[in-house]
DNA sequence: CCGATACGCAACGGTGTCGTTTCGAAAGCT
DNA sequence: AGCTTTCGAAACGACACCGTTGCGTATCGG
């Protein structure tokens, strides 16, 4: 958490083994409704900026008071809203470099068909050079972890010497990751059967003549 | 223009060749600002929800009756201005496919530093589920133009046998926009240099093993 | 010159959100 | 019990925009 030292965190528990505030506990049960109804305003197509106190606070059940004793600001409380986001990556079977990435994208096609992954990318790309501590959070909790995944199996691609050793990974992953997302916002909404299939197979045979 | 007809454009125009409202003519200059303003507010971060009507006045040195005058609502406003957006292209010089793709990614990959596409572009991605009118909008006279150019080049290479005949164009073009467009947003910054030539020998030549 | 329209500007009442404060009740500790 | 803190709810004054209207001026055609 951000702000939790902003009441009390620091000053009654970090000296003495045994401090607790004294008085009645904040509720769980209610920091947990308000992170979820900022999460569902922003995945029902809320911009940060839009996104009102006020309009979590009513969603949540919660009065405001309790929002603001635990965030001074929104951007803290969509800071720390996106950090409990988990990233629920499909497992790889680790036979195939192709099997494994067919796998991965075809995952990142099917988030990207659900409204409320929608919607965080959407966030994601727009506010995030408005509010950059919130781009750095989310790319922390969303992005790095499928960027990893897709890493991982190319360079052990390379390792197994399944593909080239002389490729640069980066780039091989934006093009496999990249050519979803374009596809995915752009591309003609028909024909996506097998598009996982064919974005890696092509990446990976390249389109050049021989 | 969207709501033209909102005033006289039809009643006063259409049906003899002569029909001019009498009075003082709307100007030409006023209108420029306006959409001007528009396009400036937006390329410095507001999102199209943000975008006051008051602010655009402002910007534009015009009162806002001028604005409602002439649209009735934001979004046909911003979808006007986003209709004026020039497509200046690079030229491609036709040598080789490589090459030209290179050019393309380039100039992408330039865009992509400027603030004011950056913007726009991050309006195109975010505000497209809501306002799905200037979605279509921006696609038409922004993406359209440069989807078609790289598609031309791709098509091209697979009519001269440069490329092999049996791709899939669109997964192509994707893999090459998409990866720039990935890199930009979220790749590291560092080693940029070289870019557009990387992804392009890349995605031509495959990744995997021969 | 006259009538008509557009111009920029300022003001209107209305709405929504802000961040704060007050309230009575609830929930923990000693 | 007594003390402390949090809870949800309601109200506060302040501000930003909304979309509209009126005002005095500018600019056209007849």
């Amino acid at each position: 958490m951000t702000t939790q030292e902003m009441t009390h965190g620091t000053a009654g528990q970090a000296v003495a083994g045994a401090g607790r505030p004294a008085g009645r506990p904040r509720s769980e049960k209610a920091e947990k409704a308000i992170i979820e109804a900022t999460l569902d305003l922003i995945a029902e197509g809320m911009g940060v900026a839009e996104l009102s106190i006020e309009a979590i606070a009513s969603r949540a059940g919660v009065g405001k008071t309790t929002i603001y004793r635990r965030w001074s600001n929104k951007e803290d409380l969509v800071a720390d809203s996106l950090a409990t986001l988990k990233a629920p990556l499909p497992p790889v079977r680790g036979v195939s470099v192709r099997e494994d990435l067919i796998t991965l994208l075809a995952a990142m096609q099917n988030e990207a068909g659900q409204d409320r992954t929608r919607c965080l990318m959407n966030v994601a790309m727009s506010d995030a050079d408005r509010y950059p501590r919130l781009m750095g959070r989310f790319v922390k909790v969303a992005v790095e972890p499928r960027r990893k995944a897709v890493r991982d199996v190319v360079q052990r691609g390379v390792d197994t010497g399944e593909l080239r050793p002389d490729i640069d990974v980066d780039v091989a992953l934006a093009s496999l990751s990249g050519a979803m997302l374009w596809y995915t916002k752009w591309g003609n909404a028909e024909l996506t059967d097998g598009l996982a299939e064919r974005i890696v197979d092509q990446v990976l045979s390249g389109i050049a003549s021989r």
